[in-house]
DNA sequence: CTGTTAGCGCCTTCAT
DNA sequence: ATGAAGGCGCTAACAG
């Protein structure tokens, strides 16, 4: 195990050209069918391994792809990074992690430093289009880099994407606290610049529209994904003159959050008052009371990512393939929004 | 921004040769400092950036490291990932993310496609040592690739590694439960061939010790870090003829088991029967009651590990750097074994 | 101090 | 169907 073989090696030992043996291995068509045979063979017995970085410095690819999110340490996007990993590493590809931590410089950072390393493909969740990041997202494609989103889409032109049906995922968990007997039901969304809050926010309106509950917009209040911001939206609901009986989270924190303030008033959950979340997060099945919620299904998002991908990596007809995959959201339902026991 | 500038272009730019320009931005002694700083500046200014592959084919570093882990997405790695990513990205390294999923097999073959794609450095929590997954480690090391442990570790000559204080963790929890008033204190165990299992149990079998209490072996009892393993271990010990009133789990998985069995039984917590986790997983702060538990600081590890691999790569001294760092763990004391108010 | 040359491993014309 | 030669971008050895 001291040197890695190259195809000069081989070469050597068939008295043939390496040349030949590059054409062997890339089952050039003009080869002959025994020498090929033969040199396919001896590879294989020579443990010859391909020198990614020659084949890189000659402009073609370098079997990695870059992956860009804001954080590792979320379920959500660890699950996702799972997911492509999984898929990708059996077909050769090493996945390269980039994390944004929600700054849109250095998601800027990350594209030139992934861009740089001559990355096969560049699959990323953004944390939000502006004027700052639009030109670098076109210059990926001007690269002719293959591009695609995950979690968070934007229409750009032969850019797929793979995301949840985040209007589906508001209406079912709207829907599902208007069956259950809920009446006066508050939202907490996220920021409304972000399409996915917003197309949560129109399930929730739709919901409501098709169960003839009118919308209030006292009942929507804006909040950061995390526990205090959730609370305190709820401490401001609960002291309207006409309190809601439900509220539905775009974001499992935030719902913690309600669910403390809701326990820390006395108010009891399910019977008074139920609670959905979004996101599935793991502690939202073992906190107390469980916290029913949206699954986003990462790990699937992650698969699909990545398989998207290699069909456009394969891809050898002459147009752009663009596909827009929309994932089903499923909600499980707990305790916070289970009212059945005293139905 | 068509194509990327060489050393060639700049070369040209100032009527140098590229070897010229080569060794100015390498800060080779000898080079004229007018020529170097002209070098420089116009490198900066026609946006040179060097290519990695023209580099790692010459036998030079790649830029990359690997890491390889069981899951990514558990709470744990994502962190020490994360801690890695963010000290070493400044630093102009990409990380290259590998998954054994628990498989031995994996593991080798992962290791094999990092030593293939000639990353600088190899960082892993592997699963187990055996028999199988010795040699390649050995040819790690033969291959002078640096080779980092976090999390689990043996001894390996020059082999660095960066670890929690196990018996520590195993000790306080136990200590802290003693300290409760807790007298006949179970353990549940992990894989004894783990060395960090096995650490654990020391720690909570001398606190025992150190308390006079003596220790009973029907007490200990080895699960995996799963819900239902935990739950089951639980009903076991409640079988037993002289019960135990507390529990120190050596993983919070199993305390939340615990848990969940003992509130079936109608059993209070903390008041009747304390416990203690491992790990300080996410869910364990928001589960009713909340679970005490041992910080393992990934996030610290994750950047030790990261900046110990760097000063082993900086090391220009003719011998090797061998560091075991071990970082010191931290109880969070919560309801599942708080009896202040009772007291 | 700086220019010249060769080569890392591979592929790709161009010949043969 | 195969061999010979050049080049991808860079560095290192050898000259000057």
């Amino acid at each position: 195990m001291s040197k890695k073989t190259t195809i000069y090696d081989i070469a050597k030992k068939l008295n043939i050209t390496a040349a030949t043996v590059s054409r062997a291995l890339n089952n050039n068509p003009k080869i002959g069918a025994k020498t090929c045979k033969l040199v396919l063979e001896t590879a294989a017995q020579m443990n010859y391994k391909p020198n990614k970085f020659a084949l890189a410095l000659q402009g073609g690819k370098t079997g990695n792809v870059g992956v860009i999110i804001p954080r590792i340490d979320m379920n959500f996007f660890s699950s996702i990074i799972r997911g492509i990993e999984e898929e990708l590493q059996p077909k050769g590809y090493q996945v390269i992690i980039c994390q944004t931590r929600e700054d849109e410089k250095r998601e800027i950072e990350n594209i030139n430093t992934l861009l740089n390393a001559q990355v096969d493909g560049i699959l990323m969740s953004f944390s939000k289009f502006t004027e700052e990041n639009e030109p670098i997202i076109k210059s990926i494609i001007k690269k002719n880099v293959p591009l695609l989103f995950f979690d968070r889409k934007k229409y750009i032109e032969n850019v797929s994407s793979i995301t949840i049906n985040d209007f589906e995922g508001g209406y079912i968990a709207t829907k599902h606290l208007i069956d259950e007997g809920c009446t006066r039901i508050a939202h907490l969304s996220g920021d409304p610049s972000v399409d996915i809050y917003e197309s949560r926010l129109e399930g929730y309106k739709q919901a409501l529209l098709d169960s003839g509950i009118p919308f209030d917009e006292n009942y929507v209040i804006q909040t950061k994904s995390n526990i205090e911001a959730g609370a305190l939206a709820t401490e401001k609901l609960l002291k309207l003159p006409n309190p809601p009986d439900a509220i539905f989270s775009a974001s499992d924190f935030a719902a913690l959050g309600a669910i403390q303030e809701l326990k820390a008033q006395g108010i009891k959950i399910p019977d008074d008052f139920c609670v959905v979340g979004f996101g599935n997060e793991l502690f939202t099945k073992y906190m107390e009371p469980s916290l029913s919620s949206i699954d986003q299904f990462p790990l699937e998002m992650g698969k699909m990512t990545a398989n998207v991908f290699l069909e456009q990596i394969n891809n050898t007809e002459n147009f752009k393939i663009e596909k827009k995959v929309v994932l089903n959201p499923e909600l499980h339902i707990r305790k916070s929004s289970s009212r059945q026991s005293i139905r």
